[in-house]
RNA sequence: GUGGGCGUAGCUCAGCUGGUAGAGCACUCGGUUGUGGUCCGAGAUGUCGCGGGUUCGAGCCCCGUCGUUCACCCCA
């Protein structure tokens, strides 16, 4: 009887052995700097009502129109896998009114995303991104701080072609003005269907339309950034002062154009040069009117949200990652039943002083199961048969050069494994 | 949703103008009894993605289908 193979799902990302030990690192390296901070771990459900969504990220959106996991559950709800992080963050602060306490709340997260895309290279249907939020707070400081945080991770991954994008999209009467004018500017241009219809949801779409002939026609168009607020423009100004004290290099980007209705005020994009088409590894924003449109309080907030598998892409592309990171520090070769157990036990009491120790399960041969130690990467090997076992002395052999010395067994857990 | 490339052993691929499958790596065992990395020898592994068609005969040609990949769209 044979059964059939069962492939994954179209489009999503795994990381397995020995592939999975650097995605674990480019994640902990965008992580670290959020920690560090003070920043705390949000742990969020992966599923959400459907309307956080729609109501959150908003309807006219490409991720909330045609991109969502959205389905049925057995109660006749409407759910849907979350296809990004900061709706959820907020409906949870609200929901356990940490809006209540100190400000500015502030949270980082880490985990799947699912979007119902076509995939392509970098472009996953579950994806991982790591993310913060600082919320309640309005002080162009904290916008500086977050862009930071970012820019330090990509920085502890070791990462060099990218460049961070910046702008604002100012508040909602510079955004009012500044739309008059580019219909305005719109009407004159003549588009084919399918870009008058994304004219009309979003007319600063068309900023970010690849073809020569929009990118020239679009040339001329009037860019928010001249008709932002004298407060959105201080604030903003604050910011760029901020991040050049940091030290934090940024690029105005006034054509910039992201995705998520929410974002409002500083808004900015990581772009990373040796990606192929799906070149973002990192983005975000503030977002003036989520809460209150969640239902919460009229509090801004500030977040972004990193891509972890396009971060590693990234890394790849630069060379960062080596070959084999695992080793272990001693390899176990138990001969015979009797010696299996002994072998268990003394991996026990190894690991538990943080001595990274394996064993050769099974029966192999002796000559296999020194191949196998050489394969993991071990520092140190021993056999233990017979006559180790009762002696009580055994002999331990350093890998990088064959040398042996004699160790009692009960006198292991103070050998130096890192020499 | 739209368009292009590709689908041969676990992996990377070869397979000439159609004649019923090969290499390297990896894996297992062995090269005198219990010590790896090099070397040598032996071995296992494929419904050539799937279905149909053309042909005496198809991995190679045609059609369909599925998968995958890259790009558009959009985004992390």
């Amino acid at each position: 009887m044979k059964f059939e193979k069962i492939a994954a799902p179209k489009g999503v990302s795994e990381y397995a052995p020995p592939d999975s030990a650097a995605f674990e690192w480019v994640r902990q390296s965008l992580i670290d700097p959020a920690k560090l901070a003070g920043y705390q771990l949000i742990e969020l459900p992966v599923f959400e009502d459907t309307t956080l969504f729609s109501r959150g990220v908003g309807e006219s959106t490409d991720v909330v129109s045609k991109e969502m996991y959205t389905f049925e559950d057995r109660g006749g709800r409407s759910i849907t896998l979350r296809p990004e992080g900061t709706a959820g963050v907020m409906r949870s602060v609200i929901e356990n009114s940490l809006d209540r306490g100190q400000l500015p709340v502030k949270v980082w997260y880490s985990g799947a995303f699912f979007r119902a895309e076509r995939p392509q290279a970098g472009r996953y249907r579950q994806f991982y991104q790591v993310g913060v939020e600082a919320i309640g707070l309005d002080d162009p400081a904290i916008d500086a701080e977050v862009i930071a945080i970012a820019d330090r991770g990509f920085k502890k991954i070791g990462l060099k072609n990218y460049r961070l994008e910046i702008t604002s999209l100012g508040d909602a009467k510079s955004r009012a003005a500044h739309r008059v004018d580019l219909l305005k500017f719109i009407s004159t241009l003549t588009l084919d269907e399918a870009t008058a219809a994304r004219a009309a949801i979003n007319p600063l779409r068309l900023f970010d339309d690849k073809r020569d002939e929009m990118k020239q026609a679009m040339e001329k168009a009037p860019l928010l950034m001249d008709y932002l607020s004298p407060e959105s423009e201080s604030h903003f100004k604050q910011v760029l002062a901020y991040l050049a004290a940091l030290k934090v290099e940024y690029v105005l980007n006034p054509r910039m154009v992201r995705g998520l209705d929410y974002y409002t005020g500083t808004t900015f994009e990581f772009v990373h040069s040796d990606l192929g088409a799906q070149s973002g590894i990192g983005g975000g924003g503030r977002y003036d009117g989520l809460m209150e449109t969640l239902g919460g309080q009229n509090l801004s907030g500030i977040g972004f949200g990193l891509g972890v598998d396009r971060a590693l892409l990234a890394a790849k592309a630069e060379g960062l990652i080596a070959k084999s990171a695992f080793s272990s520090d001693l390899f176990l070769i138990p001969l015979g039943d009797n010696a299996k157990g002994a072998a268990l036990s003394i991996s026990a009491q190894l690991c538990e002083l943080g001595i990274v120790t394996e064993i050769a399960f099974g029966d192999r041969a002796l000559k296999g199961a020194m191949k196998a130690a050489d394969k993991s990467g071990s520092r140190y090997v021993i056999v233990l048969g017979e006559a180790e076992l009762a002696s009580g002395q055994v002999e331990i052999k350093r890998m990088s050069d064959g040398a042996t010395s004699s160790v009692k067994i009960s006198d292991l857990s103070g050998f130096a494994f890192d020499k």
